[in-house]
DNA sequence: AAGAATCTGTTCCAAATTTCACAAATTCCA
DNA sequence: TGGAATTTGTGAAATTTGGAACAGATTCTT
């Protein structure tokens, strides 16, 4: 893939996340062609937003017409590299693991769970969504049989340090944490925090001190 | 509470979310005090990013000597606006509704999810977590019953504009939308998208592109 | 076929954000 | 008590990001 650029913005990543989302609702509805314009009111963004965030990857567009939408959403996946399948190993079983184990779209969008690791004795051999829990000693083993890349980490907090270090130690590329706890990797493991309260605060951040503006 | 300035960025609100999380685990080891730069190493971000943070909102620290732990989380907690409780309304009780019903986190954390709605008559009536899921068709009575300000939609994503109108019609005053849906509210409302697919895209662009740089 | 209309890719400028650097405040210690 | 050692809060500099504007490419219209 032709990255143009040496460096792109965390913003233009997230924000390519919402175009292909929008196109593909976009393409549910039948639409062929879009234009920056168009797209650009649908992610409410600023359309030469969208027009250089395509530029750090290439030239997607046709003037005078807009882009293709089946086009655009392929050549973002292909940008992003996305245009193939991503094994995933998820460690921890609880209620997130599990509504994770259960959303179809993940497979469907590429990121296959293809092993479910726990540490209690009791969930091990136990059967979640055709998927057979087993115990987080055996990651080395099943990251390499199984080619696993990412790591997700749904642990309580205070395990989530281990679980990390199991997963690099069996030899991970890329680790998401579910867990409200910061963690310690080497520089090349990619790292993402998911912090739902994160968006919580944001909002009650936002519902008191934006209208209450006196 | 004393906001200082006009505009706070968003990234900002982001930080002090992780300023939080770190702060609470150096509290649970017993450091009473803190400086900006051990604070900064803990959080990979620069120390005088955090000085400027939290001079958005006040002045935390003691010069010479740092923070005092409990003090600033009790300060940035003020400055969010989560210094009290807020009631929240989960609209689709599925897979990750339940997750998130069943994480007690939530409550400790001063975010209450008071009703549970669903329109799916097998799940009406139904309680989970000492919750009784009710019809959609209830919001308006229970937002003013219950005094909800918070939506949380976790519908499928076609279902999502739906729920997010039942909510504003009732008088939510923010969203916090889970489903992979842009929907549409009037600018008074306040609304945040959760977008899981957003991490793994990343994971996947960095994981790929990051160290097969040659 | 020529001119009007449309829309991308890119350059240039403005705004926002981050980082640096240091004065001011506080503590520690001799 | 005074001077060294810390460490905050903040103005100024550097960097990054976003937006306006327009040349260049394509299509549409007559
Ligand atoms: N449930 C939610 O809606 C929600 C929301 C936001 C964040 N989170 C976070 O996600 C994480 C998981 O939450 P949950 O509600 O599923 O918790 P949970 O207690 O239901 O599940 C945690 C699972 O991890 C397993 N585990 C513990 N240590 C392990 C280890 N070393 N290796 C492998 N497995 C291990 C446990 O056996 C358990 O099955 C927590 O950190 C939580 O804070 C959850
Ligand atoms: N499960 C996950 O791990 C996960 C991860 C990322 C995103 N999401 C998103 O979160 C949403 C929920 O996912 P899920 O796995 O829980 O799906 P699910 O199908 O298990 O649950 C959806 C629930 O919403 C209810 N519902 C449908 N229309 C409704 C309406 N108008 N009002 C009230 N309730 C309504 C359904 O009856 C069902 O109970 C989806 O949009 C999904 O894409 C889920």
């Amino acid at each position: 893939m032709a990255v143009k650029s040496e460096h792109i913005p965390k913003a233009t990543i997230a924000r390519l996340a919402t175009y292909i989302q929008v196109l593909s609702e976009f393409k549910r509805e039948g639409t062929d062609v879009v234009s920056s314009e168009r797209l650009a009111e649908a992610c409410s963004v600023n359309s030469s937003q969208i027009r250089k965030d395509l530029a750090y990857f290439g030239e997607f567009g046709v003037r005078g017409v807009g882009y293709y939408v089946q086009e655009l959403i392929t050549s973002i996946k292909r940008s992003l590299g996305i245009d193939r399948a991503w094994n995933c190993a998820l460690v921890g079983v609880g209620n997130l693991g599990r509504a994770l184990l259960r959303h179809r779209e993940f497979s469907r969008k590429g990121f296959i769970i293809r092993g479910a690791f726990d540490c209690d004795p009791y969930k091990i051999g136990e059967v979640v969504e055709g998927m057979e829990i087993v115990c987080s000693r055996q990651l080395p083993a099943k990251v390499k049989e199984l080619g696993l890349e990412i790591g997700v980490i749904t642990t309580p907090p205070e395990r989530a340090q281990r679980a990390a270090n199991y997963l690099i130690g069996a030899g991970i590329k890329g680790i998401i944490n579910f867990a409200p706890a910061r963690i310690a990797v080497p520089k090349h493991i990619h790292l993402e925090y998911v912090d739902f309260f994160h968006y919580f605060y944001a909002a009650a951040f936002h519902i008191r001190f934006d209208d209450t503006r006196d």
